[in-house]
DNA sequence: TATTGTTATACTCTATAACTATA
DNA sequence: TATAGTTATAGAGTATAACAATA
């Protein structure tokens, strides 16, 4: 547990440590994902919030930015530039004119699919080295992670 | 598997994508981290390093780094530091004089461990809601992804 | 008084390129 | 010609504070 091949080093004292751990992993995998799509020319953690305004259409930018694990500063770019590009609308919520209501638009649908088919390389390494069982596993346990120290 | 409970969002397209899931932990876990080791004033990945070079003795920069997760030239400002502080010694090696051989000092060994047990907080959280065979099962699948994407 | 979105700002993290000294 | 460490630099990521509009 303690032997990290890959490398020949091993984590001594952090052996059991996941911190280490997943900033690896985040570091590979946002590498990946940025080379990507970087056709796509848009701000990091684009793809993530197209999918959850998708998935949870009318989401205000709070909710949305706790969920993508952005600053709600820093969604204001985000969105501004998804609505720019017309894939995302920006409208006043009717009900408490603070909140804005957003939606995806058909060519941010169109487009988030074509920046899926994109990540799918990276994301498949991982999937295909564990699996699709631990795959779930890792899926699930990232998950409780995280529900963990909200 | 799609809904995540503690926000009400649903993840959509990245059901079952790894990538956001370990961006958000490894900001929740580095946001903890940074101020449970807050009173050290050292650079974060100090903890990191100390602990590579302590199970390691000996090891040079540049494998240093990789392992650690941080570029080479990053690794350089934290090894000053390090050095600066009396917590890590750099000699040059005998054998190869293009390279550094590094060591932790015994007052380095005593703060890596006053550090540890700082950092453990973040940490036991996660694995008390893991408890330990998803904990160990959590190590095993982020090592072998990482193995994965090198 | 509190909350949403926004702006301004700063700091950290990470990567790239170029330099030096060694090999 | 290649590698280890260093420096300089730029870019992306993240966080905080303050503000206007609204509740």
């Amino acid at each position: 547990m303690a032997k990290r091949e890959h490398t020949g080093h091993e984590w001594g004292q952090l052996a059991n440590a996941v911190g280490p751990r997943v900033r690896l992993l985040r570091n590979a995998l946002a590498a990946r994902s940025i080379a990507a799509l970087e056709e796509f020319a848009l701000p990091t953690g684009s793809l993530t919030v197209l999918s959850l305004i998708a998935a949870n259409p009318g989401s205000n930018q709070t909710a949305l930015a706790k969920a993508a694990g952005v600053n709600k500063s820093a969604l204001v770019g985000i969105v501004d530039e998804l609505e720019k590009r017309g894939l995302a609308a920006r409208d006043r919520s009717a009900s408490d004119r603070r909140r804005n209501h957003l939606t995806v638009t058909p060519v941010g649908e169109a487009t988030m699919k074509a920046m899926l088919a994109r990540v799918a390389g990276g994301e498949s390494k991982v999937r295909d080295a564990l699996g699709l069982r631990d795959h779930l596993k890792l899926l699930e346990l990232l998950d409780r992670a995280n529900a963990a120290l909200e």
